[in-house]
DNA sequence: TCCCGTGAAATTGCCCGACGAAATCGCCAG
DNA sequence: CTGGCGATTTCGTCGGGCAATTTCACGGGA
């Protein structure tokens, strides 16, 4: 498929974020440069262009002479990032719904919506996130807005140290009246019911964080 | 003032934003790496990695062997940013207004609102979207939402190759709607406002983009 | 024992030079 | 004017290097 051929710092950039979904990197690691060089066998030069990008992008950190390590969230920022992603969801539902009917988006559409509504039991925290991003990911593409696409993966990037687990009943019937509402067209619903889905993410912060 | 030091190559990108905001970069220019090191005297790395530092950030787009250049922006991205914007600006207005109260946000919030409102008659477009620029950022920066400043910051680059021009009454009424809710601590007003301002904004695409 | 200073080691920020590969440009023939 | 071909430019990546800063481990002093 057109998967246009990328540099290898961002293959590197890539992969990491990939270790993030996978456990291999986690908030609060480190990113040293000769280790990453080791690891990766690249020069070093492409390990600093792979830390500058992911610092751009806010999932690292970097303080000058004290390199960067992958960022972790405060219980503030973790509130601000999801308060930012509701808005942005609720954009990305809505823009979906208006255009599910632009040829072949039902067919993407469906292809990613239904492993999220019926995902295998043993479903790791990681792969479920994984679909999740891929679902944000693809409403913001049927939309037709690139960017919006961008700015959510690498928001949900952000998210990945930290679990928010809802229960999985109330989630998927949360997943399911934003799918039928896009499905239906029905762009006003599917902006309010993803919007309110996240505001239910949000509700669970307090078992994540010790209160403050 | 506790301006934390940065890096050359964020120095560089910075300054290539600056660059944009004064007109020595505009939108679709190439940013060449050779003609980069010469004019700021520094490495190629340091170059390369403000490129990519400008490229994660939607401010520049590269394709591999072919380098960077300044994005330009089609009808249907500047659609979809200022679509963007717009939730984002509502959030932070909203935020703004519910922070207002917090220890010097309001000495902070008029030092910005001010320029704004009285803005001088010969203010170039640069200047004033840099005032504009300043005014997000700040909304977000009293609502205590870092991570929504850097986002607007960069959204914002992205229209300055493009001129959008409101006419000056409308806009400075827009803007004092906005300011009045923030400081009544209207949180609803204020995002509904600010939400509409940006709107105004979108409908004046058709002049700036021939039809298309 | 625990705290703290000090020097060695690790790490970073930045630079230089180099090489093959790809893209771009200029020139010439058709 | 058009198309093709070689020279030149630019890019992607690598390696090495050096000063400055940070980190760490060790040993002396409270």
């Amino acid at each position: 498929m057109p998967q246009r051929q990328l540099s290898s710092s961002d293959a590197l950039a890539r992969d990491i974020v990939r270790g993030l979904y996978e456990g291999r990197f986690s908030a609060g690691q480190r990113l040293v440069e000769p280790d990453l060089m080791a690891r990766y066998a690249v020069s070093r030069s492409t390990v600093r262009e792979a830390i500058k990008k992911l610092t751009a992008q806010g999932i690292a950190e970097s303080h000058l002479n004290r390199g960067a390590r992958i960022r972790e969230l405060t219980r503030t920022d973790a509130e601000n990032i999801l308060l930012i992603i509701e808005q942005l969801i609720g954009l990305a539902a809505r823009q979906a719904a208006e255009h599910i009917d632009a040829p072949g988006n039902r067919a993407l559409f469906q292809e990613v919506y239904t492993p999220l509504l019926a995902p295998p039991q043993d479903l790791g925290r990681f792969e479920y996130a994984r679909l999740r991003n891929r679902f944000h990911r693809t409403m913001a593409r049927i939309g037709g807005n690139r960017e919006l696409a961008d700015i959510l993966s690498s928001m949900n990037a952000h998210m990945l140290g930290h679990k928010l687990d809802v229960p999985r009943a109330e989630r998927q019937a949360s997943y399911q009246r934003i799918i039928t509402a896009i499905l239906n067209k029905d762009s006003e619903t599917a902006e309010t019911q993803a919007r309110a889905h996240v505001r239910r993410s949000k509700d669970m912060l307090d078992s994540i964080f010790p209160k403050s």
